[in-house]
DNA sequence: ATGATATTGTGAAAGGCATCACGACTTTAG
DNA sequence: CTAAAGTCGTGATGCCTTTCACAATATCAT
């Protein structure tokens, strides 16, 4: 854990920088200063330098930031060579979606298995992904450590806590209940109801530059 | 525009304290203490106090909050009466599972149209939306304000310009594209990929508790 | 009634993050 | 070679948010 004090806000932008350096890479562009990336990611410049400093000094004055390198170095700092496997517990309509989706475009992400409770979704695929039933979990998972959890709300909390016992690390819940789990193991929450109803209210109650 | 002091923060846990309240409600709850709340909705209880006082003293002291009471405020205060219509643009597997996923459970927000380049898609309807043509998508969208943005990335942007000539005032963005927006329109980014892969980093690099 | 217990609301402190602003350095043009 | 332009890295600052901690007040049990 040698990069613990890289600021979590910071964390968050990485693999948004990355996606960018990659897609410059791919268009052939040498050369890169914190004010285009700021346009193309809309982050402030300042804190993009601010951002990439906690890396040390990865650029130079005058000149701006070597893409390639930037590249290289944050394909190591993110991991982006080694691949982590991931289970998605829900095959339902969002669950389809990720499935269909596939997180692997530049991504150092897969889901390699999936589990429902219909017998009719068992045993087929979708996307090459398999679908298992919710029975074989601890069956099936393997050395799998990181659950997307797309399963009705009223399955979440039993969900997880079989997740838990079986030595889940992070789960990234899609759910609208705030499971409860042991301590070690996290959990992000993506309530995208909420997203929503949160858009809507500052819509009403703060006009943008105000 | 009264309460423009509440903090940010405070405005996006707004509607997870109105989803619980709500729930307590119907299990037919009188009373809740901020530490109960916490439980539930894994948020510090001084920070749940916190949140409450900015509307004003909304509990009793040695008491709690009356559940009736807080959630009659919080509807009037999240404007829960009032429903707001959203169009979603994109028919894709994502765009496909919030038809299905159709927001309107306890909430103020309701998809009423959706847009798609298919002609295979226009002209039918799921979960009761009704798909448009994207090209029909100024003269369909009439009062709307809001969209959904689950479009291939590289038609985002585009579509971010009609939706912006046509008056939006806000975008939910699914894409990974960072779109480019005109003053005065409020973008809210979800990223996918980004929160997988940010949760992966998190599990790698920021052991809990640490 | 009374003491024990529960719980809020909030001042103060601490933490985390974004932004400003500028010195230092590099490149570029002439 | 020199001057002008470009860009980074970062100290300093200020904002926003969380958390602590406790006085004030209410309830509860007997």
């Amino acid at each position: 854990m040698d990069q613990n004090k890289i600021p979590q806000a910071t964390a968050k932008r990485l693999p948004l920088y990355y996606r960018f350096l990659n897609s410059l890479n791919h268009q052939g562009k040498k050369r890169v200063s914190s004010n285009e990336l700021s346009e193309a990611v809309k982050v402030d410049s300042a804190t993009i330098r601010r951002d990439f400093s906690y890396f040390g000094a990865l650029g130079k004055k005058g000149y701006g930031y070597n893409v390639e390198y930037l590249l290289g170095f944050f394909r190591k700092t993110l991991d982006q060579d080694e691949l982590t496997e991931v289970a998605l517990i829900g095959v339902g309509n969002l669950g389809t979606a990720f499935l269909h989706y596939n997180f692997l475009k530049n991504n150092n992400t897969k889901i390699v298995m999936a589990f429902d409770a219909d017998p009719e979704k068992t045993g087929t695929d979708i996307g090459g992904v398999p679908i298992y039933h919710i029975d074989d979990l601890e069956e099936r998972m393997g050395n799998v450590r990181v659950a997307i959890l797309t399963v009705p709300s009223d399955e979440a909390q039993n969900i997880t806590n079989r997740l838990a016992d079986y030595g889940i690390a992070g789960i990234l819940n899609f759910t609208p209940a705030r499971i409860t789990v042991p301590s070690g193991i996290r959990v992000h929450h993506i309530d995208l109801s909420i997203e929503l109803q949160a858009l809507v209210y500052f819509l009403k109650h703060y006009p943008l530059d105000g």
